[in-house]
DNA sequence: ATTTGTGCAAAGCATTTGCAGGCGA
DNA sequence: TCGCCTGCAAATGCTTTGCACAAAT
């Protein structure tokens, strides 16, 4: 965490004004990291960790926090333009594909990659190609009949 | 995190023999933390967190640490005795029942539960009787082309 | 006797919180 | 001007590590 002087011009990132009318029409204010943010999160679909994002930003717009990642990332999930993706090992990444859909995570090299759209169908689960499969996690969220009630 | 007096006697708990046979031929050896929590966890299908392991069996195993939850749970792991659960909210959990296997977690209580066994069916998907459903996550673990080759 | 396991204390780290100063509407 | 946003510093809290003593083979 090394550190950098406050309030460096951010303004001067070009943004794309597209994304600025999708934050919006969510709710979002268009601020410098929110864009910036969110626009790598869409052209990248490499599940970034906080500390990916953070890194590979930075050296554009060094005044950039942690702290601001983690509230942008925040935002974002919360007005649905991002979702929490954990596979099992603790590991919180965020994905800009918010429709249903699978993952796969290299046990080795450890890159999570989308599935074709899910759960349509299953397991025709259409791996990539290459891939080879060893474990499987479905999780469904929703309300216990308790909580329904 | 209270303390409490090492050592005291833990030799007096009940253990099962059935348990400590299957430890064995899984290569652990069955010491009184491992059984006990062993089967707690087989006992219980709540997919409990360490804290919950730790809360619930230090008052009849007052010498429990829980450094030992956490290394025994990660032997039990090891030794594909349990698996570990994670809801896309950084919360660890960890599941007596190593088959193949669904959960659903609900979003008001926190509740996870075990859905019938998959993924040979989806979205057949059984929910429990009154749970309303409204988000699914699916994972494949394996290996990517550049690792598998 | 040697190896393996337990459990306390301290270290590590990712995430959150509190807060002050800027920026946009 | 007012309220929202950013970002530093400090606090939190879960998990891991180092180590010494105990137990098992």
């Amino acid at each position: 965490m090394e550190k950098m002087p406050r309030h460096v011009s951010t303004r001067k990132v070009r943004t794309n004004a597209k994304t600025r009318t999708i934050l919006r029409l969510s709710g979002l204010q268009p601020s410098t990291p929110r864009v910036v943010i969110y626009e790598w999160l869409m052209a990248h679909p490499v599940h970034p960790t906080v500390d990916t994002l953070y890194c590979t930003l930075r050296p554009t717009m060094p005044s950039l926090s942690r702290t601001t990642v983690y509230n942008v990332l925040h935002a974002l999930v919360e007005h649905q333009l991002a979702d929490k993706v954990c596979t099992e090992d603790l590991e919180l990444r965020y994905d800009g594909n918010t429709l249903p859909h699978a993952h796969f995570k290299c046990t080795q090299c450890g890159t999570v990659m989308d599935l074709e759209k899910l759960p349509d169908e299953l397991p025709g689960v259409q791996l990539p190609q290459g891939c080879k499969a060893n474990k499987v996690a479905v999780t469904v969220w929703g309300l216990c009949p308790k909580c329904a009630k």
